[in-house]
RNA sequence: GGUUCCAUAGCUCAGCUGGAUAGAGCAACUGCCUUCUAAGCAGUAGGUCGAAGGUUCGAAUCCUUCUGGAAUCACCA
């Protein structure tokens, strides 16, 4: 197990340890002092740039004389690096290209990946990831695929690290509000299927989860106007007091009540599954409420019988959470019955127990943090195994310009709606700058989904989870600029190239007369970047957003070189193959990168 | 009221463990398609990094206080 991995970039790597020997040798008495690379400043000359003040400081040395002695050190030594200037406390270092050609032509995305995984010490641990998570009682919304991108994203990027990764949901298939959208569909549905109807499963029933609503709100103002304050007419809405009696009903096992349950829920489930398909999500396990929301009390029963939980005088259990800066917590009702929490607990469990999981990851929006921390917090009394590998990652809602969306009052921007009209956008753009010639009609279709899909995908990942998001349906998504589209466009001009030139072979590659612009410098500079843009060395790297930013700044790169410096246009047999393997590992790397975010990278466009 | 999070260009956002003159995109304006895909490139304009202190060679970044906004704090789910 001698096996030397790089954990940054190889050609990083080697200069941190050049200047390690270099100042050594210059200074043997020098204590420890850290060695900050960042990159060259735009204005000024270099690849690479070294901050000097460390070292200066430990050397007690004027930080511009210290430049100075470490440039020419390393340019004696002749290893790798052409050029150096100082300016301030920098150290500008410019490599050779010598230096390039052999760090490009070693560079390969499988190598990186392969390198990320052998260098993960947590490599083999079994991570499960819990997104998507709906309710039954209305489609999927913007803001469900905000975490099922989320989750999909994380999932690829913990694979790519060399996790083994298990994607599983829980769907919220009972209580109140699964009620309301079967009573109302009990009174007005007359019997409306999605087949008599036409309409997907999911939507009919969450037009009765609205049509609820309005039943409500309307007895609520009949009450009103017959004296009742607004307060009690809320409390004593009758259909209120029956969507109670149905779900007493449906816990006590009443066939007609379940058997109406069932029906309605496999129509959403059914929707359901053909939204993910569209999206090409698959989970590997679905827990459903329904049959995990008593488990928690035995979890429960344990921990009080162990004494980490107490009873109080009427009997309900709770928990002691003040040395996690939490209250005292709710367990168990003193009538027996479950909270939210203690369903928590069970699957929790019942995760473990099914996958035997080092890590359980949570993709659930900001609203539940507190509910969250409880969970950990308890899990982390119980003992549980997987405790210390629990996370939540939150995301902040998304809005509309008119404020939050509320499904109840049909205020939401619907999931298939929303990428029906990205992919008519898609359509319509591809159309309007008619480059599709000699594509078939199943290719266009595919282009249209690529570009669509990939559009609102970049759009909800590129942000960073914990901030809110604004959504303006009168906007919409963009296509140029910082998006998915340019992105993928950077990918396909790549292709058309490789195309036209061939695979590149770097066998008999040899560096005369190679000369190197500043554009392909600065693109190669971001390119071997690319395994810190995906590794992932602790649970606040389980952040998509940084790929999608690395891979930005990639394709804008590519996009200066591109349009400055020549590709297949040249005579230089050497420059030619250097520029077409720039180009093709450039495009690998995009390629990768958009998979890790779930987007397709076409081959033309 | 307690806790947590957020605040950077007109708008939407980057800015990693403190590092050079704070960066993109959109919108606006100016150039560039008889040459590798113009969904692109180059340029102009746009900033008191919410405010005030503090820590030090150095702060958008760390600490304290304040202001503004959001979430959450049920024997609801």
């Amino acid at each position: 197990m001698s096996q030397i991995i790089p954990q940054t970039s190889g050609l990083n790597d080697w200069l941190i340890s050049s200047i390690e020997d270099c100042v050594q040798s210059l200074f043997p008495e020098i204590g420890d002092f850290p060695i900050l690379i960042l990159d060259t400043h735009r204005d000024f000359q270099g690849d690479i740039t070294l901050n000097i003040f460390p070292v200066a400081k430990a050397a007690k040395m004027p930080p511009e004389k210290m430049g100075e002695i470490i440039g020419n050190s390393l340019l004696a030594a002749n290893c790798g690096i052409a050029a150096w200037n100082v300016v301030k406390g920098f150290l500008n270092l410019t490599y050779t290209t010598e230096r390039w050609a052999t760090t490009l032509m070693e560079f390969d995305v499988q190598y990186e990946l392969t390198a990320l995984q052998l260098g993960n010490p947590f490599a083999g641990e079994k991570v499960l990831v819990e997104f998507s998570s709906p309710n039954t009682n209305k489609p999927l919304h913007l803001g469900h695929l905000r975490n099922i991108f989320l989750g999909e994203s994380l999932c690829r990027m913990l694979e790519a690290n060399g996790f083994e990764v298990i994607r599983a949901t829980l769907v919220n298939d009972r209580g109140v509000h699964i009620c309301k959208s079967m009573l109302a569909w009990m009174k007005e549905g007359q019997g409306e299927t999605p087949e008599s109807s036409g309409i997907k499963g999911d939507h009919l029933v969450g037009k009765y989860y609205v049509r609820y609503e309005k039943l409500f709100r309307e007895e609520v103002r009949q009450l009103v106007e017959s004296g009742k304050t607004q307060e009690e007419a809320e409390a004593q809405a009758p259909i209120l007091a029956e969507v109670r009696t149905m779900l007493t009903q449906w816990e006590a096992g009443d066939e007609s009540v379940l058997s109406i349950w069932r029906t309605m829920n496999g129509w959403v489930l059914k929707g359901f599954e053909e939204t993910y398909n569209r999206l090409n999500i698959h989970f590997d396990k679905t827990y459903y409420e329904s049959q995990t929301y008593l488990l928690g009390k035995e979890v429960v029963e344990q921990g009080l019988q162990k004494g980490l939980f107490f009873h109080k005088e009427n009997g309900s259990i709770w928990v002691d959470l003040k040395q996690w800066k939490l209250d005292e917590k709710l367990l168990l009702r003193a009538d027996g019955t479950s909270v939210y929490i203690t369903q928590d607990l069970g699957t929790a469990r019942l995760k473990f127990e099914d996958f035997n999981i080092d890590r359980s990851v949570y993709v659930i929006g900001n609203e539940q943090e507190h509910q969250m921390k409880a969970l950990f917090a308890i899990l982390t009394i119980l003992g549980e195994s997987y405790s210390d590998g629990l996370y939540h990652l939150s995301y902040g809602m998304v809005e509309l310009p008119s404020g939050k969306m509320k499904s109840r009052e049909g205020t939401v921007v619907d999931a298939d709606d929303l990428m029906y009209e990205m992919i008519q956008m898609a359509e319509e753009k591809t159309l309007a700058l008619g480059k599709t010639q000699g594509f078939s009609e199943e290719e266009l279709h595919s282009l249209y989904q690529t570009l669509g899909l990939g559009a609102l995908r970049y759009f909800l990942l590129k942000v960073d989870p914990v901030k809110g998001m604004l959504f303006n349906p009168e906007e919409s998504v963009d296509f140029k600029g910082n998006t998915g589209p340019f992105i993928q466009y950077s990918f396909a001009r790549i292709q058309s190239l490789i195309r036209k030139a061939g695979l590149p072979n770097v066998d008999d590659f040899s560096r005369v007369g190679l000369e190197l612009s500043d554009s392909e410098r600065f693109l190669m500079c971001h390119l071997i970047k690319f395994r810190e843009a995906i590794q992932i060395l602790s649970t606040k790297d389980y952040d998509p957003g940084r790929i999608a930013n690395y891979v930005y700044e990639l394709a804008s790169r590519f996009g200066r070189f591109y349009n400055e410096v020549p590709v297949l246009k040249v005579d230089n047999e050497n420059q030619l193959k250097f520029r077409v393997a720039l180009c093709y590992k450039t495009g690998t790397i995009i390629q990768e990168c958009l998979r890790l975010l779930g987007i397709n990278a076409p081959e033309r466009m």
